[in-house]
DNA sequence: CGTTAACATGAAGGTCGGTTCCGCTTTGCC
DNA sequence: GGCAAAGCGGAACCGACCTTCATGTTAACG
């Protein structure tokens, strides 16, 4: 996108950098996109205001963490395209481990059903993820294994409601998101 | 619960808590639990003043909202156990009803899935709604339609992931929440 | 070692939104 | 009609948070 050529942060700088991104991921994944700015950067052991010098704004500080999450996802689905075993035990897996991934993090969960914010950065990976998910489905419903009408936005909206359900979970509401899934799962199954 | 005899609201305070309660149904179905006092207020009329002279506190409002959903929601359900129809058919139909009624309402959304503040107020009807759907899940167990493990949790699971989606689809999210529901009921199906 | 540009700090500023409070109005009752 | 008591209005208050900025510190380079 943007082809400025930043010239290399100083050693500190980038270090704290990094140590900021750590303390940002560590409090949103535990209270999710409230986190104060505020408890980041004493996570992180600095002041507030060098975690503006290196995020002009804490919508920014999410979009590059949002950007991270979706390439991990689609790290995972682009991996299980080279699986071996039935197309529909291959896509489930993925499913599963992209669910896992997200699941103990509650901004994640948040996120994951198209939080505005994650539109501009995470839009690579989500694209990644789209089109390995794509692909996976395809194999499976070619297989007979996968109702015939399933698409990637059915993936998509099943996991939106998987965020709710997990960030419910967590909050104590007596929900199970691997339960969840399984039943969502089935009901992407040909009968 | 409380048994302390209120003596009779003076027939203007009356009309205002009316108000008030319509005024705050329609700002929360629109803007979800977010919705603001004087936002209420102002649709409503009267003052914020007034607002909080009927309900001390935004989440005595929400509560009181919530309690009325909950019991709609009951409503819907133990209608179902007079329909006529195989009983999958009619469980389903009372969910889509219950979907329906909640579609259209962000806060409903948000709060279907557990929100802690309707912990209180809406327990009455929770529990209500939570017999009735026992006993048309019971049902469709016995006839072999659904899946013989499924339990009224998996439906508040399935509703939870609802409210996330029909939330997401209103914030323009290109999701389906209709979409969502045909799979998620699939998935509770004997197979 | 000295210079300087980059960087860090955290108190102060600004905003937003829930809640309070006191002077004024209306209702209900004699 | 007159009088409490109940109710109303909305400016002001207050706390929570994001963001800025003036001042002090440190890495990089000659």
């Amino acid at each position: 996108m943007s082809t400025i050529a930043h010239r290399p942060l100083r050693a500190d700088a980038r270090r704290n950098r990094e140590k900021v991104l750590a303390a940002a991921a560590a409090a949103f994944a535990e209270s999710g996109l409230e986190a104060q700015i505020e408890d980041i950067a004493r996570r992180a052991g600095v002041g507030v205001g060098t975690v503006y010098r290196h995020f002009p704004t804490k919508e920014a500080l999410v979009e590059a963490l949002a950007g991270e999450h979706f390439e991990r996802l689609a790290d995972i689905a682009e991996a299980a395209l080279e699986q071996h075993g039935t197309p529909w035990e291959v896509f489930a897996t993925a499913v599963w481990r992209c669910a896992g991934a997200a699941a103990g993090d509650v901004a994640w969960c948040e996120l994951i059903g198209g939080h505005p914010s994650t539109t501009q950065a995470a839009a690579g990976g989500q694209a990644r993820l789209a089109a390995a998910m794509s692909a996976l489905i395809g194999r499976a419903r070619q297989d007979g294994a996968m109702r015939a009408d399933a698409t990637v936005d059915d993936v998509r909206t099943i996991m939106c409601g998987f965020g709710h359900v997990a960030a419910a979970q967590r909050a104590g509401a007596g929900l199970d998101w691997e339960r969840y899934l399984e039943i969502a799962l089935d009901g992407l199954r040909a009968r």
